[in-house]
DNA sequence: AAATTTATATCGGAAACCTATGTAAGTCGA
DNA sequence: TCGACTTACATAGGTTTCCGATATAAATTT
């Protein structure tokens, strides 16, 4: 009825997000360390593969970019008090820095375009970011969730 | 206090787009190939260094990619009949099959998710869209818009 | 305590980019 | 018409970002 071409607007909603992605890295940053401070910023520490489940990576890709933030001092690598076959990642002051300056230059990028469009609200873009998170939702199957009846507790 | 957290949101736009991209990407396409293939089938048959200017990547990536696309009889790499310097990228039947299993599987994926949240509609769907298609704009500048060469002489 | 699972690291390699540079074909001014 | 740009594309060489396969060590299970 209202929605004759939802599965264009499904399929438009991935491939201008690739758009928009290659903008952004050319503009000014690599995505892929982006992705996990920002992973970091909202979960706080996690281990290697946990951060690698929320970035749908693989363990060893997680591994390397890890090993490189770490190098540019923007999270430490601890020790897992409770797991020594594990490690904490945490964000360090001057990861949070970078990524206040990644967010600032995300955000004028993103408003400065939007402003020339009258026929587009603040509320639309709202509406563009419940949408995407709504599909990243990690509800659904990270991939490789072999944890089927696990959840819940804890 | 109708957008307190505009930059916020702006920055987040980019942030999920980048996720996206991944799960994507993870779930069944390789980004690079569907950029072009999209971008083709918006405008039509394009030169190399046009079509790169519409991806925002550099002349050689483009070079290559299509050289990929070519090997793989997605598209085709004709002589410009108007000018001999350039070459016309146009998909072919089999491109336009690849593209739109691509976007059956990219519908699947957004829109299996998104009905699994009741207080998001189809139109917010197709607000999200709109607003990444606006910031994509090609009215915006598309970078490597470089020759200026003021440098030069006098 | 052996077998299994889990958390990471390492190795080797592929994909997707980039900058710098070369070449051939158009364009333009004197 | 001839040089001086400019434009379109290719190639060379290198980096970033990613993957699967495999090794190791700690936790867990049987």
């Amino acid at each position: 009825m209202s929605t004759p071409a939802a599965e264009s607007l499904s399929s438009d909603l991935a491939v201008y997000a690739a758009r928009l992605v290659r903008l952004v890295r050319r503009e000014h940053a690599p995505s892929a360390a982006t992705r996990v401070l920002s992973i970091l910023d909202e979960t706080g520490p996690l281990g290697v593969t946990a951060l690698a489940q929320a970035d749908r990576c693989s363990q060893p890709t997680m591994t390397g970019q890890v090993n490189q933030l770490v190098d540019l001092g923007w999270v430490t690598k601890q020790p897992n008090p409770a797991d020594a076959r594990g490690s904490l990642v945490a964000l360090t002051d001057s990861g949070r820095t970078e990524l206040r300056r990644i967010r600032r230059l995300n955000a004028a990028l993103v408003s400065e375009r939007l402003a020339r469009r009258t026929d587009l609200s603040p509320d639309d873009l709202a509406t563009a970011v419940s949408v995407l998170r709504a599909v990243l939702e990690p509800s659904n199957p990270i991939s490789t969730a072999s944890t089927t009846s696990t959840e819940g507790s804890s």
